[in-house]
DNA sequence: GTGGTCTAGACCACT
DNA sequence: GTGGTCTAGACCACG
């Protein structure tokens, strides 16, 4: 899980779902440690100061929490890390339909288009192969 | 075709979105003459000089050129048009499939989902049911 | 000798190059006389006000002069058509320098360089060849 | 280096056109970092606005690229710089040939040209000659 | 202090 | 009336 930080959104912001992403995906279990800010910082090669904005806004979410003087823990609360992961799935599907509605798409064209595009990445080491398209 | 512009992104983006989904999805039609910047710029609400901007990024790409003085239209090069929504449709298949496979789906779980969240929105009317989610 | 208007400079000044072009290398001779205005509108697909606006300023330079009604004629004094064109050629030839000394070449490599794009464009078809470049 | 802005053609397009010289004859170098728009601006006595729009632009060609809030900086990959520049070379030369051979040359008298032209003016100090020059 | 965005208002060349 | 350019001045997010 390397840091791959781009430099066209504003850093923290890819900090936030980075660290979201390593716990709903259980690479963090409930009730774990995180490493100290610092530790964090030096690992993302990221000013303090921006792996701090970070987790104080991970902290509003509730996924984690704060033990005073020993450091940031992820929440024991599973229903709450349910809640926050099936809310980012409902965001990703609500935006990835209404994303293709846009371009014109009807709602049963997309499952066909995803299937397709899922055996065409696993089958040709994800090189868009590129096919006519009906346009539009 | 409303213009719903949000402040939480840069608006000139969003226009730039807007016009290419409704272009690509067949509203504006190939060598169709588009409204003039002043136009487009009133009916959104916009400052003028933002709609030249979007209209001038949109321009490189190629799905519409300017005539010195009378006006930009749509390019009539179908292929162009083809090639650019296949693109985008890349992308946003792309972004989707990353977007799960972070929260620490497999591939073969993203068009169950999909499928499910359809039926859904489709007999509940958009919104999500808060069934139980499996964590992680 | 075809008319090939791109919409990236104002047509009018293409109009004047074109004719000027083909009066100094010889498609038109001294004295002769110049399709009309409506003519040359017609040939070049361009509204009469362009094409008399470019005529117009042609005259300012000399090389062509209007005779009451029976119409526009290349100049006889094939002096001053030798100076026009004398002009051109040292104009390109500056521009052509200071372009080059302007991305850090000295004289001395300037006639290198063209001999090389020449040979290269008569051999191969005008395709650019890639070959390595020293940097700066 | 001064800047010698004329009122004949966008500002912003000569200030692209400064600095890719600049940047390509060597006078800033690879990772280097470019003075901020707002110095750059008052250097060339222009609006902030005109000058990040060049940036901007210039920013499209891959020879710089903006780290978010510490500056701009030119590309350490010499190859982008090494094809840019060599692709300017390409245009100058065939922009240059095109111009001769439109005032009636033939390729084989273009470096005879090109070598008087340098003679001259590298001998009389730039200034032109004016020989007797053979018509057409 | 950095780049980025936006507004307001003006002027210009071209057809 | 069209797109294009420029100025002036303001605000914001980021580090």
């Amino acid at each position: 899980m390397p840091w791959e930080l781009k430099q066209d959104r504003p850093i923290f912001t890819q900090i936030i779902e980075k660290l979201q992403n390593d716990i709903l995906s259980g690479a963090y279990l409930p009730g774990e440690r995180l490493p100290s800010v610092r530790e964090l910082a030096q690992e993302a090669a990221v000013n303090p100061n921006t792996m701090q904005k970070a987790l104080a806004r991970l902290e509003q979410t509730g996924i984690v929490y704060t033990q005073r003087t020993s450091g940031r823990f992820i929440t024991e609360d599973t229903a709450v890390l349910c809640a926050r992961k099936e809310m980012l799935v409902e965001e990703a599907v609500a935006g990835f339909v209404e994303e293709l509605r846009n371009l014109g798409f009807q709602r049963d064209e997309i499952i066909p288009l995803l299937e397709e595009a899922l055996h065409r990445s696993h089958e040709e080491g994800s090189l868009p192969a590129y096919r006519s398209f009906p346009y539009p």
